[in-house]
DNA sequence: TCTGGGGTCCTAGGACCC
DNA sequence: TCTGGGGTCCTAGGACCC
């Protein structure tokens, strides 16, 4: 079965921005344009680096005081993701105005279908590709990468051959020479697990890969990497979703706390504080929730965790708490050191919440208190006190009156 | 990579049923 | 009671992504 088909039965493009969060600061703040410039203050540590700034040899995830020694003048800021978002929706807006069929993958990424613009163009499709670039550096001053080629995958690993402002052009024919060039830990689906046993088959590029034989390989690949293998031969594995993402599977909320610990109380209300957060964004989707997990995790980097179900979905926390005060001291052991907790919620139901079964103790007052919770952000429930006596140490005037539910 | 946070999808295998 | 087979549903955990 030979690899290359038409040229183009159909073209995708990818549209990447360049150190995203970074360029949209530079772009924003014109005095930090050309600077070494990192941003990820608020966390501690690297989320996006500027060009200028990886040439120090700053990666993501390091430690601000890293940073600091690597470059001493390098500018450390707090993400402002409204702004981030602002600038993506401005992209995607540019990108629609080129091809109704628009993906938008993440805040800094996306897919656009531009099969058959040459002719209205009167442009190649790499020609297509540089406008686009054009356009989006004119209009909003960051620095994006395109990709184009037949299938998703494929221009996402063209975007990813050069960057930043890079152009790269796969047609149909030219498959196998540029998969030569794409070591197979680059692809976008295969990660150290997979690329550790197929470099055990024998495989080292993505040209390889897609020249094995589907009889040999297919016997050790799950369907996702079956499909990756039709992608990166050209055939259409996934089409381009159109749809906004404004359903969720589950959410979830973890942090891991500035110092590792043994206290229970602190334990206690810093679980509690991830329970809360994961329903009110529940609630704001308009959620109830079936299934809460909860887990601890140890400095050793070991998970303790729990799931939890409920038989009447839940909006409210607050109706629940006993139950996950229990399975957090079923968890707990007093002589370890933890470094996180976190909640993930799943089963996620729309719509009000339905009549409380005959077993559970409805909380009537529950809606009530979590409107006030909500409208008045120095109320905060008891527990959370003990966050501020711990975080006390590193913030100076933090105010946190308490409010007392009795329930 | 001495390891932050928020997601999705897939699969093996157990439970249960006929 | 034993033996055999097949289907569905669900869950925990793996793998991967940005």
């Amino acid at each position: 079965m030979p690899v290359c088909i038409h040229s183009w039965p159909q073209a995708i493009i990818h549209v990447d921005g360049n150190a995203f969060f970074a360029s949209v600061m530079q772009a924003a703040y014109p005095h930090y344009a050309n600077k070494p410039l990192v941003v990820g203050k608020e966390r501690g540590i690297a989320t996006a680096i500027s060009y200028e700034a990886r040439a120090y040899g700053i990666t993501r995830g390091m430690q601000m005081h890293e940073i600091r020694l690597l470059c001493p003048h390098c500018i450390l800021v707090e993400g402002d993701y409204e702004l981030f978002s602002l600038f993506s929706q401005r992209m995607f807006t540019i990108l629609r105005t080129y091809s109704p069929t628009v993906e938008e993958y993440s805040v800094d990424e996306g897919f656009a279908d531009i099969t058959g613009l040459r002719r209205p163009f009167h442009a190649s499709y790499e020609e297509i590709g540089k406008k686009i670039q054009n356009d989006i550096q004119h209009s909003l001053g960051i620095p994006i990468s395109i990709g184009i080629s037949i299938t998703k995958s494929l221009a996402k690993l063209a975007s990813e051959s050069k960057k930043p402002r890079g152009c790269t052009v796969v047609p149909g024919k030219h498959i196998e020479s540029f998969l030569a060039s794409v070591p197979i830990a680059h692809v976008w689906g295969i990660g150290p697990s997979t690329a550790a046993l197929l470099t055990k088959l024998g495989i080292h590029t993505a040209r390889d890969f897609i020249l094995m034989p589907s009889a040999e390989l297919f016997p050790y690949l799950s369907k996702p990497f079956k499909d990756l293998w039709h992608e990166l031969r050209g055939t259409v594995m996934h089409a381009i979703d159109t749809n906004t993402k404004n359903t969720y599977q589950s959410i979830s909320r973890t942090r891991t706390f500035a110092h590792p610990t043994k206290d229970r109380n602190y334990l206690w209300a810093q679980l509690r504080e991830n329970i809360e957060a994961c329903f009110a964004k529940a609630r704001r989707f308009g959620y109830s929730v079936a299934d809460v997990h909860l887990f601890l995790k140890t400095q050793q980097f070991r998970y303790i965790a729990t799931s939890l179900r409920f038989s009447t979905p839940q909006r409210y926390p607050l109706t629940q708490l006993d139950q996950f005060e229990k399975t957090f001291l079923a968890m707990y052991q007093q002589k370890t050191l933890y470094r996180a907790t976190g909640c993930t919620v799943g089963k996620l139901s729309q719509g009000e919440l339905v009549q409380s079964s005959l077993f559970e103790t409805p909380h009537k007052r529950a809606p009530a208190i979590y409107r006030t919770m909500e409208n008045r952000h120095d109320i905060t429930f008891g527990t959370s006190l003990w966050l501020a006596s711990e975080d006390r140490k590193t913030t100076k005037h933090m105010r946190i009156p308490m409010l007392t539910v009795r329930v």
